[in-house]
RNA sequence: GGGCCCGUGGGUUAGCUUGGCAUACUUGUGGCUUCGGGAGCCAUAGACUCCGGUUCAAAUCCGGGCGGGCCCA
């Protein structure tokens, strides 16, 4: 009998509602649409995934700085297609105190408006170039759809790097490594991930172009990330110059580059199944759970054998919880599941007899009888077997659901992604995008060649346009 | 932006039409007993979203706020 219930996998709303409480990840409750409490377990997975991005922040040269939360709308209000996409989307300071203010703050939707301000008293000459920052902070946006834990919230975890460059060639070569970042960061994520050239009517505001970071999930195309050549929009507003060797001053080339939790909500959509979460090996709090199996009258003895089990493994450099709550082991079994934990020990008199211990795997749900001086090796094989499959079965998964779409204009049932040819006209983008109910991602990130011609209007096709429905 | 619906112990919920002691399950706590896939028994704790109105009497009827959900643009 299964008392506390969580919804089938495949009511995915349902279940990811219930599974983000459940699992300990977040508490609902906090009395503002979209702003929830992290819970110790989620917290945890959200600082593990912060962390894989200093790494790679500091890999790439990048300097963590931290901003404050509040912009004056002086700043803001500098770049005119920027407040045109945020303006509706601020959370305003008006009062302090009792006192109405004269120049009203707002708090940070991004920080762009916070940090050119100071790019352009820190950055005189080429040898400041380029300048690499980043930060993690919350930002905030006024969501006025339907907020979803993780996925659309009105407080941001977000990440956040900016930088500066010489000129546009080097702000290139800055996005070239931003995705050989992203690579390295979706494998032990096993987050599977197409990036897309963003059609213009959909890049970032103030962006002359941004690329889209998306992934699959329960039919729909999530958007993970997301990376934008500036060019010069911004610092020419926010007058960031440098003088370069021959006496010259010209302005930076900028670059941006966020993510949010959004990648937490990402891992628990793709890869959650009916008995809850399964994490990526990198991101568990808990590696390995022991559960110890007591019999009557030799408990003491087996829960010695668990505990020293687990200082063995800790030293072997795992992160390791022994439940040793009153609970029977079956509870135990579904609450670690639940959790997502990849890998279970499961040790009673039996095993202690054999020298041997039942080791459970998460992802493929196998049980497996190991003996204990092969444990160690054996789990460190596990674990990043686990990471591997999470991985390449979830990027088959994704795959599978793209599709060329010869008309889209009559077409009955659209694919969870479709790929149209494209004339590269933004009223015939908008169309498709209408007639279908869904929303176009951009072009592939290598430009594609089309052959044939647009199914709106008939001209010669330029590229592929890829669709999607989207969180 | 427009429309519809909802708010009862920590969670899920009955009761609301027709006003009168608030129902059950789960969880929590203490104990006994058990432990290789969510055991059982005993005891115990815990709620009508807020403000105002109608009434002898409001979870129930009316108005407003706050919070939440859904649909359309």
């Amino acid at each position: 009998m299964r008392l506390d219930e969580l919804p089938p996998r495949d009511d995915f709303n349902d279940w990811y509602n219930e599974i983000v409480e459940k699992a300990g990840l977040t508490d609902k409750r906090y009395p503002i649409k979209g702003m929830n409490v992290w819970t110790p377990y989620g917290w945890k997975v959200m600082l593990s995934i912060d962390s894989l991005i200093r790494n790679e922040m500091e890999r790439t040269g990048h300097d963590e700085v931290n901003f404050p939360t509040l912009i004056p709308e002086s700043e803001f209000s500098k770049e005119a297609e920027h407040i045109k996409g945020f303006g509706k989307d601020v959370y305003w300071v008006t009062h302090a105190g009792e006192n109405e203010l004269d120049v009203r703050l707002l708090l940070r939707p991004t920080s762009e408006t916070a940090m050119y301000p100071m790019f352009s008293l820190w950055i005189r000459s080429h040898s400041d170039l380029p300048l690499k920052i980043f930060q993690l902070v919350s930002t905030f946006r006024y969501e006025t759809k339907q907020t979803r834990a993780f996925i659309r919230v009105r407080e941001i975890h977000f990440f956040e790097a900016h930088t500066a460059h010489r000129d546009y060639e080097d702000a290139e070569r800055q996005i070239k490594e931003d995705l050989e970042i992203l690579d390295n960061l979706m494998r032990k994520l096993c987050i599977p991930y197409e990036v897309h050239k963003r059609p213009d009517w959909d890049k970032f505001a103030g962006a002359y172009y941004s690329l889209g970071i998306d992934t699959l999930m329960a039919g729909r195309i999530l958007q993970i990330g997301s990376i934008h050549q500036y060019r010069d929009n911004f610092s020419k507003p926010y007058d960031i110059t440098y003088e370069d060797e021959n006496g010259e001053h010209h302005h930076v080339h900028q670059t941006t580059y966020g993510m949010s939790e959004r990648l937490f909500g990402a891992i628990i959509g793709i890869h959650g199944d009916d008995h809850g979460l399964i994490l990526p090996p990198e991101l568990a709090p808990y590696q390995i759970v022991i559960v110890p199996i007591p019999k009557k009258g030799h408990q003491d003895e087996v829960y010695g054998v668990c505990n020293s089990l687990a200082d063995e493994l800790k030293a072997g450099g795992f992160r390791v919880h022994v439940d040793l709550r009153e609970l029977r082991p079956g509870n135990k079994y579904y609450h670690w599941e639940l959790r997502g934990v990849p890998v279970r020990i499961e040790l009673g008199m039996r095993d202690m007899e054999n020298a041997t211990v039942m080791v459970f795997r998460r992802d493929t749900m196998d049980k497996e009888v190991v003996k204990r001086d092969e444990l160690i090796p054996y789990i460190r094989n596990m674990l990043s077997d686990i990471e591997r499959n999470l991985y390449e079965r979830a990027k088959e998964k994704m795959k599978g659901h793209t599709a060329l779409v010869e008309n889209p204009m009559e077409i009955e049932e659209v694919p969870d992604i479709m790929k149209v040819r494209w004339c590269g006209d933004e009223e015939c983008g908008l169309k498709i995008e209408e007639r279908t109910d869904t929303s176009a991602l951009g072009t592939a990130e290598h430009e594609e060649e089309a052959e044939g011609t647009c199914p709106v209007c008939g001209k010669p096709a330029k590229t592929y346009l890829y669709f999607a429905k989207t969180y």
